[in-house]
DNA sequence: CCCTGATTCGC
DNA sequence: GCGAATCAGG
């Protein structure tokens, strides 16, 4: 597997767009194993994970006693609490996240643009394709996306049925 | 059984 | 560093 930059950046738009790690997998032609090492790896958000590791049977070393701080950090409405991978209730609001061509963040960019979260990041042009950016503009609070771009990432489903099908 | 993510460990 | 195998919970 050829971890590039471009192939990271998708890992971590997908990753951050809340989609599960073998939808990613799925998506990226890889397993979701490897999705997750290299997730671990990267150091990307540790998602709330399903389970919670009790004993190693493997290793059977008891980890340090981890003080359990309030380090529950509550993530704020972010993108993953709204661009969730399977079908959303049909009356609110849909991101276009789970059309085929999603809108996503490639990390090809420039490193500062990832890490602004309050940029826009809806992309513009072909991945990929030379001339290709991303909007970048003024995010609104608690999206990915400036105001122009929300109101075509976040359509309402009804409206939506005919643009899509 | 399907899904999920986390960790381990041979490579 | 990578990711399959494995663990573990829903």
């Amino acid at each position: 597997m050829e971890w590039n930059e471009t192939i990271i950046g998708e890992l971590k738009a997908l990753w951050a767009e809340g989609l599960s790690t073998a939808e990613i997998g799925r998506r990226l032609g890889i397993s979701k194993n490897a999705v997750v090492g290299k997730a671990h790896r990267l150091d990307l958000s540790p998602r709330p994970s399903p389970i919670r590791r009790t004993d190693r049977p493997q290793g059977a070393q008891a980890p340090a006693p981890r003080v359990t701080g309030p380090t529950l950090a509550p993530l704020p409405s972010g993108p993953q609490t709204i661009a969730a991978p399977t079908a959303p209730a049909a009356t609110t609001v849909s991101p276009v996240a789970i059309k085929p061509v999603a809108p996503r963040r490639l990390a090809a960019v420039a490193p500062a643009a990832v890490a602004r979260v309050s940029a826009c990041c809806w992309p513009v042009g072909e991945p990929g394709k030379p001339g290709f950016h991303f909007c970048d503009g003024a995010a609104v609070a608690g999206k990915p996306y400036c105001a122009e771009h929300a109101q075509l990432a976040y359509v309402k489903i009804r409206d939506r049925r005919e643009d899509a099908a």
